[in-house]
DNA sequence: TCCATTTTTGTAATCTTTACAAATTTGATT
DNA sequence: AATCAAATTTGTAAAGATTACAAAAATGGA
């Protein structure tokens, strides 16, 4: 993911969000971990830095941001939903071994997933891929 | 979705699936309800057909289904799974507002969705789009 | 400082899915 | 037809994720 220098302030204002001290935060965390992290994960990562926070919080703050176009909701584990703080096209790869997301450059192919329709009304294109990652290919396949 | 001519009993067995009652009534529910249906909606609808159906069951049979690759799960909406018994290659549309999610075809673009990767072993595909439908996006007009 | 509004927090409730053990069914064998 | 082991189904209870909601805290303007 392309570095957004710093201002997680900025990029909240920008797209209609009041940016209070756990919105930072979390876009922030975001931002520094394109892991594509769940609810859980951000919980438990932000939660020693910030005593106080709730669970319900980060729960309200992503639905916030995902309403507002600032973060993308994966739902690609049917487990949990998944959120990506990167905003350029890309597909997405699941492993069904060990649940980790990995992002999938599109190049030009992108162009060609995109598409207009005259029945709907799209606003969200989402690509993605399930199977094994190489370490939980070579453990299976022993 | 093309009309498969009835025999879901060779289906199954053709995936190494035992076709006991339950199992076809399921398969044999998702052929002729090409909707997408979710565990619930299933289990609703062939509970007054069969009595003494569980809950549990649905889940079951739909689960080996889902390995044995004779349906595909789809996690597109985020509250619940659903399910596709057409295996054939097509995109869906999530619509934002009633949730209802419906095929799209892709024709020659089906190619270049699909991919080869160095990095992953590849064994499915999806491509969904979110949005309005007419209904929805006219009803939001207003 | 005061007050209204917004945001955060914690708990309880809801909803989906899974675990598990008992009951039933199946199918082969006698 | 009766027996028995294996597979399947069932119902209940538990787990896990998410939402509802009301109280507490923080914010920002007058």
């Amino acid at each position: 993911m392309e570095i957004k220098t710093g201002n997680v302030e900025k990029f909240l204002v920008e797209h209609g969000i009041k940016p209070s001290f756990q919105r930072i935060s979390i876009m922030d965390y975001l931002w520094t971990h394109p892991t594509h992290p769940s609810v859980e994960t951000i919980y438990n990562d932000l939660s020693p830095l910030i005593p106080t926070l709730s669970k319900t919080t980060v729960y309200n703050t992503l639905k916030l941001f995902v309403e507002h176009g600032a973060v993308h909701m994966l739902t690609i584990d049917e487990k949990t939903t998944h959120f990506d703080g990167d905003l350029s096209d890309h597909a997405h790869f699941f492993c069904l071994g060990c649940g980790q997301i990995y992002d999938i450059e599109l190049g030009g192919k992108a162009k060609g997933v995109k598409i207009k329709s005259d029945l709907f009304s799209i606003t969200e294109t989402h690509l993605y891929y399930k199977g094994y990652c190489r370490n939980c290919k070579e453990k299976n396949d022993k």
